[in-house]
DNA sequence: TATTTATAAGTGAGCAATCACTCAATTTCA
DNA sequence: TGAAATTGAGTGATTGCTCACTTATAAATA
């Protein structure tokens, strides 16, 4: 790694996990300098703004796990077995680097309009697969997003409450538990 | 109501639209004065500080919701009957105030720490109610944390996309689909 | 190889802007 | 009239960001 690669990955290890334990407003730039042992002014030899390293930060995490979970469902035929790989592989990046991965979750509301239209996009690609599901009827019909909010919260409010420090160990450990509940809330009957 | 109080309200109903809108940091206190149709000084004759007004706002919500969850799961006998009751109770309250509720469900991680302990808390109410229908054999028996915050991710992640705007209408128009898919979690079977 | 030149990387004092908060003066109203 | 409520200009502290300058590295030249 040259010298200057080097810089910019300290500086965004540093302002990652500032930001995730205080938060983007409340992290200045002296800080985040401060953590990477470097002056102030070089964070803008690399970025425009303190704004547009939080938004660099989100917006890699974001489309890389969109790109992972599209490729990781796609081998998969039936429903059941593609809930499994997506879910395996959303606990795996979170896992693999547990402070971005927390930084992607806290930090949803304040990027997600910042996305750009047709970009990968994590949730689009869980929608779709539950939207084919219901097609070929191996589920009910139902509102999506409804439905795939649902699905999703059950993986979700999981990592969350990781984050928030209300249970530990690796997401991983509970991939079977996760895509058995996630596959029983899809496939909950009509009355 | 007195001019004061109502004074007060006012200003409480304005940081809350604001805060939701941006976040607490960023919005100032004068913006917050100008909603509220009154000037900066008057909101220190109410409120210690910003941060105590939005702390305030942040504790009303929560330790409401969960004496109201509290009670309105009590009355049930079974699991079942008590997550209906639970999930009705709780998209009653978002539908009912949904700004006050949406800054609920934005601002958790920030706010959750300074809950003071012992303190009525929505989560401990949800995760009881599961503790002891494990312990009833009613569902079977796994890592309490961790299935609470699956079954609560059902319906929180839900709201949490109605706040993005991914669907519209009440949550309680979903009530029952969410009780059947929080119940179809926690009953998952063990293989 | 030794020396000069060019470029990239890094620095930190300082600036303009902003912010939460204060308080002496003014208005409201019983 | 007097206490309570309200006002908004003012204050000190902080912040993101700039920029003239230094240092490190690489390229070119003799």
């Amino acid at each position: 790694m040259g010298k200057a690669e080097d810089t910019k990955a300290r500086l965004e290890r540093a302002a990652l996990t500032l930001f995730v334990a205080r938060s983007v407003a409340e992290t200045t730039t002296k800080e985040i300098a401060m953590a990477a042992s470097v002056a102030e002014g070089t964070i803008y030899r690399y970025f425009p703004s303190k704004e547009q390293l939080a938004l660099d930060l989100f917006l890699r995490h974001h489309q890389g796990l969109a790109e992972a979970l599209g490729e990781a469902q796609r081998p998969a035929k039936a429903l059941r077995a593609k809930i499994e790989a997506i879910v395996r592989c959303y606990c795996e990046w979170a896992d693999r680097d547990w402070t971005l991965f927390a930084y992607h979750l806290l930090n949803q509301h304040s990027f997600l309009i910042q996305v750009p239209d047709g970009a990968a996009n994590p949730v689009t690609v869980v929608r779709d697969v539950i939207s084919q599901a219901m097609k070929a009827g191996e589920i009910p019909r139902r509102n999506v997003d409804l439905v795939a909010a649902s699905a999703i919260g059950v993986v979700m409010q999981a990592a969350t409450y990781k984050v928030y420090g209300r249970f530990t160990g690796d997401l991983s450990d509970h991939v079977r538990f996760f895509a058995d509940a996630a596959w029983a809330v899809l496939a909950v009957k009509e009355k």
